[in-house]
RNA sequence: CGGGAUGUGGCGCAGUUGGUAGCGCACUUCGCUUGGGACGAAGGGGUCGCACGUUCGAAUCGUGUCAUCCCGACCA
């Protein structure tokens, strides 16, 4: 291709609109252009680009056993009113009618779709296992979308669905998904992370996923989750599934006897710890949520916090969030009792569930909220003081230096970005939609289904987190849109231009993806636009070709060589 | 959904106490220049997000609205 007919428009300076530096340079470097909030157009080389992960996965997919596939983008309102999500998914499904005001959503992934191309097409056991797939864009209404490709509404998806009649055929299919996104994240250049997690709103049981990790000290935040991981034994996890042993804390609060106190203006646990001279470790704290609706009051111990997810999931809901302070005044005038938030305690709470996480059972002579507002129990002690709530469970947030559970060592945290998960859903879908094949033994069964996705634009967006440089991209050699550039320093010096046609020549004819910079530009636009966007490799023909030497440049490492042309056009060829 | 900020040419920005819009980059033409985003000259391109209002007169003031960005969705 030439850069005189290449449609690319790079910009001198970064966009304003842009946080993340995969969002700066896709756009300055002329990859991407923002339609409209969180919907990008991809121009051609980033279509390039997300061809070539495409590609890569489907090679990886089709290689393990998997058929492609696609589906529709719209999808009716049927289908998800089966499945029970239609009430369930939120305001990220965007809706939509037809004319005939049908209800309809645009994919924002496509269980449903399956399940009922599964029930239509898969009678028998002896058709299992079937693993379908597809590539396509998905859409989903964010509530916020950011960071450019790596949050967007609308995104490219691989998505793939698997059968099978049995667990056991669900486990190995897991694994072979598993092990083909190994290899593709491999291919792609990118190092991930396989790590444990929630299974979320899809449903499920066991889910997985692939991080790709990025340094917290980097001046990118596109490190959305935490992922927690043993340097010893390899565990990790997702923040919102870790579990580990806490660390050794006091937890005898070594009052006298149980009194309730006056702990004016105390109301957190900071305030609260300093006013009384103890550890935070020795404060039952009480924190009122709302979940799906429904109001839960969680304890924890006072130098822990609360895993939303986890606490989420003790009550089998779909959203949750902490209540705002109106409602912590109802629940109380509810309870006949008067307290703000910073004072509210177990006690007296009517109608409202309670969960305690399992770091407050082992508490001593504590300290404890009493609904009273500017008051605490100090000295408490379960059973005596305060009953110990029915629910106990692990809603406790992981912390760096908590002990590994696998082998006591100490957990360290990073920020990752998922390009990847994999989840058995088990029955969830085919029962709910009665899809079900017949067995061996002529019974009717549900399928044991698996979902696998890979976020093909975020991959490419995180590939550029991961390789980047001041100057710009540089893509792993895999998915980068052209493998190199052939940069003649002056378009008007003859022998220059004549070399690089020729070397370019030879590329081509060899089947290699080039670029070469005819432009009526001087050298210093070239170069840095062959740095900005990123090209792996770069031929530079300058004055040095009166000795038969050109200039042989490696992005990845910045490293330049003069070589002659015969031999730099050796080395692409060896790629 | 709350809080903050910003909307002026393709991109980045300026525009004072209201007087009818400017700079850099990009674009076009000519000249000159060619190893790290040169220079000179001449050009083209904007109903100042939108609506209503105040005023003789609004990019500027007011009200509303839309959009975009950031922060929060947060630990009692």
């Amino acid at each position: 291709m030439r850069m005189s007919k290449l449609f690319v428009q790079t910009l001198r300076e970064f966009p304003s609109d842009a946080e993340v530096i995969s969002h700066k340079l896709l756009v300055r470097a002329g990859y991407i252009r923002k339609l409209a909030n969180g919907i990008y157009n991809y121009l051609p080389l980033m279509w390039r680009v997300l061809k070539k992960v495409e590609n890569i996965v489907r090679e990886e997919m089709d290689a393990a056993g998997a058929q492609e596939l696609l589906m529709p983008f719209v999808q009716p309102a049927e289908l998800w009113q089966e499945s029970g999500r239609w009430d369930v998914y939120g305001k990220e499904l965007m809706r939509l009618k037809d004319r005939h005001t049908r209800e309809m959503c645009l994919g924002p992934t496509h269980e449903e779709v399956i399940t009922s191309i599964g029930r239509e097409g898969i009678h028998s056991y002896k058709q299992l296992p079937v693993n379908l797939y597809q590539i396509q864009s998905k859409f989903r209404d964010e509530i916020r979308p950011r960071f450019g490709l790596l949050r967007g509404r609308e995104f490219i998806m691989k998505d793939a669905y698997s059968f099978d009649a049995d667990e056991a055929g669900l486990d190995k299919s897991y694994e072979i998904m598993a092990e083909a996104y190994r290899k593709i994240f491999e291919r792609c250049g990118l190092e991930t992370k396989m790590v444990q997690s929630d299974s979320g709103a899809i449903g499920g049981s066991v889910s997985h996923e692939f991080m790709v990790l990025v340094n917290e000290d980097a001046e990118s935040n596109a490190g959305e989750n935490d992922v927690f991981y043993c340097p010893e034994c390899g565990y990790s996890a997702n923040s919102n599934h870790a579990v580990s042993v806490l660390k050794e804390v006091q937890t005898d609060g070594k009052f006298e006897k149980a009194q309730i106190i006056d702990t004016p203006n105390t109301k957190t646990i900071e305030e609260l710890a300093k006013f009384l001279n103890i550890n935070a470790s020795v404060i039952c704290k009480t924190l009122i949520y709302v979940v799906d609706g429904k109001y839960v009051a969680a304890m924890i111990r006072g130098d822990r916090t609360i895993e939303e997810t986890k606490l989420m999931n003790v009550f089998a809901g779909n959203d949750i969030r902490i209540a705002r302070n109106d409602e912590i005044e109802e629940i109380m005038k509810d309870s006949g009792l008067n307290a703000i938030a910073g004072f509210i305690g177990p006690k007296g709470l009517k109608n409202i569930q309670i969960v305690a996480d399992e770091t407050v059972k082992s508490l001593k002579n504590f300290v404890i909220g009493c609904n009273q507002t500017d008051k605490h129990l100090v000295g408490a002690n379960w059973g005596v003081d305060v009953e110990l709530p029915q629910t106990i469970k692990d809603i406790c947030l992981v912390e760096k230096d908590d002990k590994c559970i696998h082998c006591g060592a100490n957990l360290k945290v990073t920020k990752g970005i998922e390009v990847g998960n994999i989840f058995k859903l088990g029955t969830k879908y085919s029962k709910a939609m009665n899809a079900t094949f017949t067995d061996k033994d002529g019974q009717e069964k549900p399928f044991i289904m698996g979902c696998y996705g890979i976020g093909i634009s975020r991959t490419a967006a995180a590939a550029v987190e991961r390789h980047h440089d001041e100057h710009g991209i540089k893509w792993p050699l895999a998915i980068a849109p052209y493998t190199v550039i052939v940069v003649p320093v002056s378009d008007r010096d003859e022998v220059q231009m004549k070399m690089a046609e020729d070397i370019y020549k030879k590329l081509c004819d060899n089947k290699v993806e080039a670029l070469i910079d005819d432009r009526a530009e001087r050298a210093g636009v070239k170069l840095k636009d062959a740095d900005l966007i990123g090209i792996p490799y770069r031929i530079t023909i300058g004055k040095d070709i009166k000795d038969n030497l050109v200039e042989f440049k490696t992005r990845a490492d910045d490293v330049t060589e003069l070589i002659t042309p015969d031999e730099a056009v050796k080395r692409i060829l060896a790629l």
